[in-house]
DNA sequence: ATGCCAACGGAACGTTGA
Protein backbone atom coordinates (compact mmCIF):
# COMPACT_ATOMS: atom_id res chain seq x y z
CA UNK A 1 0.00 0.00 0.00
CA UNK A 2 0.90 3.39 -0.75
CA UNK A 3 0.19 7.00 1.18
CA UNK A 4 1.29 10.11 -0.24
CA UNK A 5 1.68 13.76 1.22
CA UNK A 6 1.80 16.79 -0.55
CA UNK A 7 1.32 20.41 -0.41
CA UNK A 8 -0.05 20.80 -4.06
CA UNK A 9 -0.27 24.82 -3.77
CA UNK A 10 -3.38 25.42 -5.47
CA UNK A 11 -5.44 21.95 -6.44
CA UNK A 12 -7.65 23.60 -9.22
CA UNK A 13 -3.92 24.30 -11.00
CA UNK A 14 -2.64 21.09 -10.21
CA UNK A 15 -5.30 18.94 -11.04
CA UNK A 16 -3.74 17.15 -13.51
CA UNK A 17 -0.27 16.93 -12.36
CA UNK A 18 -2.08 15.33 -8.95
CA UNK A 19 -3.87 12.60 -11.26
CA UNK A 20 -0.09 11.99 -12.76
CA UNK A 21 1.49 11.46 -9.28
CA UNK A 22 -1.44 8.85 -8.97
CA UNK A 23 -0.51 7.39 -11.61
CA UNK A 24 2.90 6.99 -11.55
CA UNK A 25 3.35 6.15 -8.12
CA UNK A 26 0.37 4.07 -7.80
CA UNK A 27 -0.85 5.64 -4.61
CA UNK A 28 -3.65 3.92 -2.51
CA UNK A 29 -3.90 7.52 -0.74
CA UNK A 30 -3.22 11.32 -1.34
CA UNK A 31 -2.77 13.80 1.12
CA UNK A 32 -3.42 17.27 -0.12
CA UNK A 33 -2.38 20.70 1.25
CA UNK A 34 -2.53 24.19 0.35
CA UNK A 35 -5.64 23.07 -2.08
CA UNK A 36 -6.27 26.83 -1.94
CA UNK A 37 -10.41 26.48 -2.41
CA UNK A 38 -13.52 25.37 -0.72
CA UNK A 39 -15.12 21.63 -1.04
CA UNK A 40 -17.63 22.94 -3.74
CA UNK A 41 -14.80 24.22 -6.34
CA UNK A 42 -12.52 20.71 -5.41
CA UNK A 43 -12.18 19.39 -8.98
CA UNK A 44 -13.23 16.01 -7.55
CA UNK A 45 -14.46 14.61 -11.20
CA UNK A 46 -11.43 13.56 -12.66
CA UNK A 47 -10.72 11.52 -9.57
CA UNK A 48 -14.05 10.09 -9.24
CA UNK A 49 -13.30 9.01 -12.62
CA UNK A 50 -10.03 7.84 -12.09
CA UNK A 51 -11.44 5.51 -9.04
CA UNK A 52 -10.99 7.74 -6.27
CA UNK A 53 -13.41 9.23 -3.23
CA UNK A 54 -12.51 12.55 -2.97
CA UNK A 55 -12.69 14.87 1.19
CA UNK A 56 -12.10 17.79 0.98
CA UNK A 57 -12.12 21.56 3.80
CA UNK A 58 -11.93 24.88 2.74
CA UNK A 59 -12.74 28.23 4.05
CA UNK A 60 -11.59 30.47 1.07
CA UNK A 61 -8.67 30.50 -0.68
CA UNK A 62 -5.90 30.01 1.91
CA UNK A 63 -4.81 27.09 3.39
CA UNK A 64 -7.38 23.92 2.16
CA UNK A 65 -6.43 20.53 3.17
CA UNK A 66 -8.27 17.02 1.13
CA UNK A 67 -7.84 13.37 1.20
CA UNK A 68 -8.09 11.25 -2.20
CA UNK A 69 -8.21 7.87 -1.37
CA UNK A 70 -9.25 4.80 -3.46
CA UNK A 71 -9.37 2.07 -0.50
CA UNK A 72 -12.53 3.46 0.60
CA UNK A 73 -13.11 7.22 2.74
CA UNK A 74 -14.61 6.98 6.21
CA UNK A 75 -15.47 8.87 9.10
CA UNK A 76 -14.16 11.98 7.85
CA UNK A 77 -13.60 14.67 10.17
CA UNK A 78 -12.46 18.48 9.44
CA UNK A 79 -9.93 19.34 12.31
CA UNK A 80 -9.53 18.42 15.81
CA UNK A 81 -10.27 18.61 19.19
CA UNK A 82 -8.75 21.72 20.84
CA UNK A 83 -7.31 22.73 17.05
CA UNK A 84 -6.67 26.69 17.93
CA UNK A 85 -8.13 29.33 15.74
CA UNK A 86 -6.34 32.22 14.67
CA UNK A 87 -6.90 35.89 15.67
CA UNK A 88 -6.05 39.08 14.26
CA UNK A 89 -4.15 41.30 16.71
CA UNK A 90 -3.50 45.63 16.85
CA UNK A 91 -0.26 46.52 17.91
CA UNK A 92 -0.56 45.73 21.66
CA UNK A 93 -1.78 42.57 21.38
CA UNK A 94 -5.43 42.84 21.62
CA UNK A 95 -7.89 40.86 19.53
CA UNK A 96 -9.43 42.30 16.80
CA UNK A 97 -11.68 39.75 15.68
CA UNK A 98 -12.65 35.90 16.93
CA UNK A 99 -10.38 33.77 16.41
CA UNK A 100 -10.92 30.89 12.75
CA UNK A 101 -10.64 27.66 12.74
CA UNK A 102 -8.00 27.10 9.48
CA UNK A 103 -8.89 24.34 7.27
CA UNK A 104 -5.09 23.04 8.05
CA UNK A 105 -6.72 19.30 9.23
CA UNK A 106 -8.81 17.01 8.04
CA UNK A 107 -8.56 13.03 8.87
CA UNK A 108 -10.47 10.06 7.39
CA UNK A 109 -10.46 5.92 7.99
CA UNK A 110 -9.11 4.08 4.71
CA UNK A 111 -8.11 1.09 4.26
CA UNK A 112 -10.78 -2.32 3.98
CA UNK A 113 -8.02 -4.47 5.91
CA UNK A 114 -8.83 -5.88 9.40
CA UNK A 115 -8.68 -2.18 11.23
CA UNK A 116 -7.92 0.67 8.61
CA UNK A 117 -5.59 3.58 9.22
CA UNK A 118 -6.68 7.36 10.05
CA UNK A 119 -4.75 9.53 7.80
CA UNK A 120 -4.42 12.76 8.52
CA UNK A 121 -3.59 15.30 5.90
CA UNK A 122 -2.01 18.61 7.78
CA UNK A 123 -1.00 22.03 7.07
CA UNK A 124 0.72 23.36 9.95
CA UNK A 125 0.89 27.42 10.21
CA UNK A 126 3.79 29.20 8.86
CA UNK A 127 5.19 31.19 11.66
CA UNK A 128 6.20 34.15 9.62
CA UNK A 129 8.58 35.21 11.70
CA UNK A 130 10.03 35.04 15.43
CA UNK A 131 7.97 37.83 17.07
CA UNK A 132 4.96 37.54 15.06
CA UNK A 133 1.65 36.14 16.66
CA UNK A 134 1.47 33.27 13.97
CA UNK A 135 4.45 31.99 15.05
CA UNK A 136 3.02 31.26 18.93
CA UNK A 137 0.13 30.59 16.55
CA UNK A 138 1.95 27.59 14.70
CA UNK A 139 3.64 26.59 18.48
CA UNK A 140 0.35 25.80 19.92
CA UNK A 141 -1.45 24.19 16.46
CA UNK A 142 1.46 21.75 17.06
CA UNK A 143 0.90 21.35 20.89
CA UNK A 144 -2.86 20.46 20.53
CA UNK A 145 -2.36 18.21 17.72
CA UNK A 146 0.02 16.16 20.01
CA UNK A 147 -2.17 16.21 22.57
CA UNK A 148 -5.33 15.22 20.45
CA UNK A 149 -3.44 12.43 19.12
CA UNK A 150 -2.05 11.44 22.28
CA UNK A 151 -5.49 11.22 23.43
CA UNK A 152 -6.56 8.61 21.02
CA UNK A 153 -4.00 6.76 21.00
CA UNK A 154 -3.59 6.63 24.81
CA UNK A 155 -7.69 5.45 24.56
CA UNK A 156 -6.70 3.19 21.89
CA UNK A 157 -2.79 2.36 21.72
CA UNK A 158 -3.30 0.06 18.97
CA UNK A 159 -4.89 2.04 16.21
CA UNK A 160 -3.08 2.85 13.05
CA UNK A 161 -2.36 6.74 12.66
CA UNK A 162 -1.01 8.49 10.15
CA UNK A 163 0.24 12.40 10.54
CA UNK A 164 1.20 14.07 7.27
CA UNK A 165 2.02 16.81 5.96
CA UNK A 166 3.36 20.09 5.61
CA UNK A 167 4.97 20.75 8.72
CA UNK A 168 6.70 23.83 8.17
CA UNK A 169 9.63 22.65 10.62
CA UNK A 170 13.02 22.05 9.28
CA UNK A 171 14.16 19.13 12.34
CA UNK A 172 17.52 19.04 11.45
CA UNK A 173 20.06 21.62 10.76
CA UNK A 174 20.70 19.82 6.92
CA UNK A 175 17.05 20.28 6.46
CA UNK A 176 18.00 23.47 4.83
CA UNK A 177 20.19 24.66 2.66
CA UNK A 178 22.35 26.92 4.80
CA UNK A 179 21.65 26.46 8.01
CA UNK A 180 23.42 29.97 9.22
CA UNK A 181 21.13 31.95 6.80
CA UNK A 182 18.24 30.42 7.91
CA UNK A 183 19.21 30.88 11.95
CA UNK A 184 20.17 34.70 11.00
CA UNK A 185 18.14 35.87 8.33
CA UNK A 186 14.77 33.73 7.89
CA UNK A 187 14.41 33.12 12.09
CA UNK A 188 11.69 30.25 11.05
CA UNK A 189 11.79 27.08 10.53
CA UNK A 190 14.95 26.74 12.45
CA UNK A 191 13.90 27.39 16.16
CA UNK A 192 14.55 25.42 19.17
CA UNK A 193 10.74 26.21 20.33
CA UNK A 194 9.35 24.39 16.84
CA UNK A 195 11.64 21.87 16.85
CA UNK A 196 10.54 20.85 20.43
CA UNK A 197 7.09 20.37 19.93
CA UNK A 198 8.19 18.62 16.54
CA UNK A 199 10.22 15.97 17.97
CA UNK A 200 7.64 15.75 20.88
CA UNK A 201 5.58 13.81 18.47
CA UNK A 202 8.62 11.48 18.95
CA UNK A 203 8.11 10.89 22.44
CA UNK A 204 5.53 9.27 24.98
CA UNK A 205 3.25 11.18 27.01
CA UNK A 206 3.15 10.99 30.59
CA UNK A 207 -0.72 11.82 30.76
CA UNK A 208 0.32 13.56 34.31
CA UNK A 209 -0.01 17.21 35.07
CA UNK A 210 -1.90 18.15 31.78
CA UNK A 211 1.08 16.51 29.50
CA UNK A 212 -0.66 14.51 26.49
CA UNK A 213 -0.93 10.92 26.71
CA UNK A 214 -0.16 7.40 25.15
CA UNK A 215 2.41 6.32 23.20
CA UNK A 216 5.51 7.69 20.99
CA UNK A 217 5.11 7.90 17.37
CA UNK A 218 7.66 7.38 14.36
CA UNK A 219 8.86 9.71 11.47
CA UNK A 220 8.76 7.54 8.61
CA UNK A 221 10.30 9.58 6.03
CA UNK A 222 13.95 10.49 7.17
CA UNK A 223 15.53 7.66 5.16
CA UNK A 224 13.91 8.27 1.69
CA UNK A 225 15.36 8.13 -1.41
CA UNK A 226 15.15 10.78 -4.51
CA UNK A 227 16.13 14.28 -2.75
CA UNK A 228 17.09 15.76 0.92
CA UNK A 229 14.64 18.69 0.67
CA UNK A 230 10.70 18.50 -0.03
CA UNK A 231 10.40 22.27 -1.13
CA UNK A 232 12.47 24.47 -3.24
CA UNK A 233 11.41 28.42 -3.23
CA UNK A 234 10.36 29.64 -6.86
CA UNK A 235 12.58 32.65 -6.25
CA UNK A 236 15.95 32.82 -7.10
CA UNK A 237 16.54 29.57 -9.06
CA UNK A 238 16.33 27.86 -5.90
CA UNK A 239 15.56 24.32 -7.17
CA UNK A 240 18.37 24.79 -9.86
CA UNK A 241 20.80 25.41 -7.10
CA UNK A 242 19.35 22.63 -4.96
CA UNK A 243 18.67 25.16 -2.36
CA UNK A 244 16.14 23.64 -0.91
CA UNK A 245 14.04 22.61 2.30
CA UNK A 246 13.07 19.32 3.99
CA UNK A 247 9.67 20.55 5.88
CA UNK A 248 7.02 17.81 4.99
CA UNK A 249 6.91 14.70 7.00
CA UNK A 250 4.91 11.34 8.09
CA UNK A 251 4.65 10.35 11.65
CA UNK A 252 3.03 7.17 12.68
CA UNK A 253 1.55 5.40 15.33
CA UNK A 254 3.40 2.07 16.96
CA UNK A 255 1.10 -0.30 14.80
CA UNK A 256 1.52 1.68 11.80
CA UNK A 257 4.89 1.99 11.89
CA UNK A 258 5.31 -2.10 12.39
CA UNK A 259 4.39 -2.09 8.67
CA UNK A 260 6.16 0.88 7.54
CA UNK A 261 8.89 -0.24 4.83
CA UNK A 262 10.10 2.43 2.09
CA UNK A 263 9.91 6.49 1.64
CA UNK A 264 10.84 8.35 -1.42
CA UNK A 265 10.80 12.20 -2.36
CA UNK A 266 9.47 12.69 -5.71
CA UNK A 267 12.27 15.56 -6.82
CA UNK A 268 10.86 15.33 -10.73
CA UNK A 269 7.82 16.68 -9.82
CA UNK A 270 9.49 20.00 -8.89
CA UNK A 271 10.16 20.63 -12.40
CA UNK A 272 8.99 21.86 -15.44
CA UNK A 273 6.34 24.51 -16.30
CA UNK A 274 3.40 24.58 -13.43
CA UNK A 275 5.14 22.77 -10.33
CA UNK A 276 4.32 23.12 -6.96
CA UNK A 277 7.34 24.38 -4.62
CA UNK A 278 6.66 21.40 -2.78
CA UNK A 279 7.16 17.64 -3.95
CA UNK A 280 4.78 14.82 -3.34
CA UNK A 281 6.30 12.21 -0.45
CA UNK A 282 5.46 8.49 -0.68
CA UNK A 283 5.16 5.82 2.26
CA UNK A 284 5.09 2.56 1.25
CA UNK A 285 3.69 -0.61 3.60
CA UNK A 286 3.80 -3.57 3.77
CA UNK A 287 -0.12 -3.85 3.83
CA UNK A 288 -2.75 -4.80 1.80
CA UNK A 289 -5.07 -2.08 1.35
C1' DA B 1 19.70 19.97 -17.47
C1' DT B 2 15.54 21.52 -13.28
C1' DG B 3 15.83 28.19 -14.83
C1' DC B 4 15.35 33.60 -12.24
C1' DC B 5 7.73 33.67 -7.90
C1' DA B 6 2.96 31.92 -8.07
C1' DA B 7 -2.07 31.61 -6.84
C1' DC B 8 -5.84 33.86 -5.18
C1' DG B 9 -9.81 37.35 -5.81
C1' DG B 10 -11.37 40.24 -8.94
C1' DA B 11 -10.30 42.98 -12.54
C1' DA B 12 -5.21 46.55 -10.12
C1' DC B 13 -2.76 45.01 -7.01
C1' DG B 14 -2.60 43.46 -2.12
C1' DT B 15 -2.15 39.06 0.57
C1' DT B 16 0.07 34.94 1.47
C1' DG B 17 3.51 31.57 1.44
C1' DA B 18 8.59 29.75 2.98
Amino acid sequence: MRIATWNINSIRARAERALGVLDRWDLDVLLLQETKCKPEQFPAEPFEAAGYQVAAAGLNQWNGVAIISRIGLDNVEIGFPGQPGFAKEDGAGALLSEPVVEARAIRARVGTGSRGIDVWSLYIPNGRSYNDPHFRYKLEFLRRLRAAVGEQLAADPARRILLAGDWNVAPEDTDVWDIDFFRNDVGMYVTDEERAVFNAFGKPGTGTEGDFAGPALTELTRGADGADYTFWDYQRLRFPKNHGMRIDFGWASPELADLFAAAHIDRDERKGKGASDHVPVIMEFDAEA
